[in-house]
DNA sequence: TAGCATAGGCAATTAATTTGCTTGTGCTAT
DNA sequence: ATAGCACAAGCAAATTAATTGCCTATGCTA
């Protein structure tokens, strides 16, 4: 699932290869599901600070190389954004689907829909969650 | 736009009349863009305790009078809900509106269009967010 | 209007995030 | 290869946000 080598991906954005940054990486690039900032503080508590990894995922973000979606509970979650991601656009417009079973946040691969903004308004980005139970909550 | 006198609100769902309840139905009720917790912090925070405005928020959500919006921060959002609502199922499925310049969320009167999901996942509610200039900070 | 259930207020706790500062380390130019 | 610098990591502490416990106050029913 992983898009790219994670040393060429900080190299393309002019960050320092780092142990941490390497890891916080390829925990998250392991499958297409979101992973939530107190999750990756679990799983990765024993080998970086959390003051690290709460600045390395600023920086992902700054740089397009993660972006940030928001659950129910105003909680931070994290995705490899697709490659079109810049600095200063991000691309994420596809679906997200948060599990109210299992929590998960799934990026799915449907394109946002078009919607038509009322008159005056102008909208540079649309957000899409849908929720409900995932694939796995629905075999169980 | 308040849909329903605050006292009647409150009778109808079995909630004590309290002038605390009423100023925060009046506060939000009052147009129809959704407000942030801190907002009405900062609106009510010398009559009514913080604590105090968080269980209200709580309560109305549960009882389906608010419904919740999560902005970009992680920040909860409240806005009244349709008459359709009711404490286990919200039909709050319009599309939001945030303004990344003066940071307000609108209710736009756009119904969330449909989205097929892949096999294995069932959504029961879609949000949308669009994120953009408003119709006030594109004007000034 | 008495009594009770429950709401509000205050204090204190817990949790989440940020900031400052010091030490450590990747990277570039010798 | 390595010296030096810019910046990343780690630790401590400060903020900020949200929750909990407990006591008092008050709306509502009998």
């Amino acid at each position: 699932m992983m898009r790219m080598d994670p040393i060429k991906l900080l190299k393309a954005h002019d960050l320092k290869h780092t142990r941490q940054r390497v890891r916080v990486l390829e925990e998250i690039a392991m499958d297409n599901v979101a992973i939530s900032q107190p999750e990756l503080e679990k799983r990765l508590g024993k080998e970086i600070d959390r003051v690290t990894l709460y600045r390395i995922l600023n920086t992902y973000e700054d740089k397009g190389i993660l972006h940030r979606v928001m659950d129910l509970n105003g909680t931070a979650n994290y995705a490899i954004c697709s490659p079109a991601c810049s600095a200063h656009h991000h691309h994420d417009e596809h679906v997200h689907f948060n599990c109210t079973r299992c929590f998960k946040i799934y990026c799915l691969e449907i394109e946002v829909p078009g919607i038509k903004m009322p008159k005056g308004f102008t909208a540079n980005a649309v957000s899409t969650i849908a929720y409900g139970i995932c694939e796995k909550c629905n075999f169980i």
